[in-house]
DNA sequence: CAGTGGTCTAGACCACAGC
DNA sequence: CTGTGGTCTAGACCACTGC
C-alpha cells in the first residue's frame, strides 16, 4: 500500500461497518488502542476518525468514545438548474414580460415583505429544439447591480439574476417539486392540447440573514423533464 | 471567544470569501503565513483549512497552495422516503399483490438481469387518513433473509425490504422524479375522476458492486405530495 | 480516580510546483 | 533551489464521563 496510514484505518473501519462487524450504536476502539494497533501516533488515528466522522460513519462523544452512526438512508443529492435537467437542455429562452408589480397578499407573505414593496416579475418561456418546454416566472426584490438589460435577463439563471457573482457562498436555496395540471394560460404557452402533467419546481433564494430575496416557479412539460438524485 | 483557534481561522476565511475579499480562484495565504498570523502551529492551521475544504470553500493543490473554490450552486439535499413527504405522511398501506414474475425485456434491462431470472413484484396502495394517495410497485431480486410474510411487506419501506438491517452503508440509491398523467388502472386505485397529475418517484437500489437489486415506482396524487430540497 | 476525546505544539521528512 | 502542501511524531494540557 502506498496509502497513508490514516486511509488504512478509515478503510478497515469502513469494512467492519459494512460487514456488520461493527453495527450502528457500537463503540469504536478508543484512539489510544488504535494507536497501539497501527503503531502510529494519536494525531494520525484522529485524522482517520475525522474522515469517518465526516463521511457519516461515526460520531464522537467527548469523555466517552466514538460510536458507529445510523446511516441517513433517505438523503439524496440532486443537481438542479432551471436551464439543465436530465432529459433536455434549454437551448433558448424568450422573455415574455418584465415588470414591476406590487405583490398580492400571497406573494407578500411568501417573500416576507409588506404589500407596498415593489417586486420585479419576470416571465419567460424555455425552449429545446424550438419547442417550448417550460414556463418560468420569477419574483425578485430589487437590489443594486441587478441586470436590467432585457437581453441579459432573457438567458440568465436565477443565480445570475440575484447574485452578481459576489457573495454566492452566503446564498441559501430551497426547492420544492410537485406535479400539477396546467391552467389554460400555460397550456397555450406550451402548446398543450391533450392531457399532460407539469413538473413544477419552485426555487426560493434567501440571503445570509435568511430573508427571501427571490422566488422562481418553473413549470416543465412532464414529458420533457426528469429530475435525478443520488444517495452518498 | 471560547472557540478554538482553528474555528477562528475558519470563520475569518469564510468571512473573506463571503465578502468577496477572496474570490473563487484566489489563492489562500500559505499555511506558514497563517501560522505566523495566528501564532499557532501548522497542525492547527491545517485543521482549519481541512474544515474549509470539507465544506467546499477551498481546495488544495500539493506544491502550489490552497485556492478558493467555485461553490456548487446547483446542489441540493433532499430527504425522501416513500412513506413520508412534505405534505402528508402515509399512515397505512394495503398490499395489492405479491408475486414472482419473469421480467419483460424492459425490466430485465433496467435490472441488468437475463429474462429467465425470477423477480418479486410487490404492488401496494398508500393511504393518508383513509384516502389512497399513492400507488406503489416494487421489483426485487430475491435474496436470503427477505421478508416473506405478507404482513411485513405491507408496511415495509424499500430499505427494509432489501437490506435486512445489515450492510446498509454499502447501499447506493438513485431516484428520479417526474410528472405524469395517470393511466386507467391508477385512476381507479387512487379514486381519480377529474384531471389530476401524478408525481412519480422511481427509486433504484444498487449493491456495493453497483448491480441493481431493486426498483420501486411510487405514483403519488399530485395534490398530496411536494418534495423539498435545500442547498448546503 | 482513570479513561476518553478535543486542542495544540514544535518539530520532522516527503513529493511536488516553479524558477 | 525554495516554497508549497501531505504525512507523521511524541509529547502536552484540558474537559468530560463514569466509577
Amino acid at each position: 500500500m502506498a496509502d497513508p496510514v490514516y486511509i488504512k484505518i478509515v478503510d478497515d473501519i469502513k469494512k467492519m461497518v459494512n460487514s456488520a462487524e461493527l453495527k450502528p450504536g457500537d463503540i469504536v476502539p478508543p484512539e489510544t488502542a488504535l494507536c497501539k494497533e497501527y503503531g502510529v501516533s494519536r494525531m494520525t488515528v484522529r485524522k482517520g476518525l475525522a474522515i469517518l466522522a465526516n463521511e457519516g460513519y461515526i460520531f464522537s462523544v467527548p469523555g466517552k468514545g466514538s460510536y458507529v452512526k445510523k446511516p441517513e438512508v433517505n438523503k439524496y443529492t440532486l443537481y438542479y438548474d432551471e436551464m439543465n435537467n436530465m432529459i433536455n437542455r434549454v437551448d433558448n429562452a424568450r422573455l415574455l414580460e418584465v415588470t414591476i408589480i406590487m405583490p398580492d397578499e400571497k406573494l407578500a407573505n411568501e417573500m416576507k415583505i409588506t404589500r407596498n414593496k415593489h417586486v420585479i416579475m419576470i416571465r419567460r418561456l424555455f425552449y429545446t429544439d424550438g419547442v417550448p418546454i417550460a414556463y418560468d416566472v420569477k419574483y425578485l426584490l430589487y437590489s443594486k447591480g441587478m441586470p436590467i438589460v432585457e437581453k441579459e435577463i432573457e438567458q440568465a439563471t436565477f443565480q445570475e439574476m440575484v447574485s452578481n457573482g459576489l457573495p454566492i457562498f452566503a446564498l441559501k436555496k430551497r426547492i420544492s417539486i410537485s406535479a400539477q395540471i396546467p391552467n389554460e394560460e400555460i397550456k397555450r404557452y406550451l402548446n398543450i392540447y391533450d392531457e399532460l402533467a407539469l413538473l413544477v419546481v419552485e426555487q426560493k433564494l434567501y440571503n445570509s440573514e435568511n430573508k427571501p430575496i427571490g422566488i422562481g416557479v418553473t413549470s416543465y412539460r412532464g414529458d420533457y423533464i426528469k429530475l435525478q438524485g443520488n444517495s452518498d
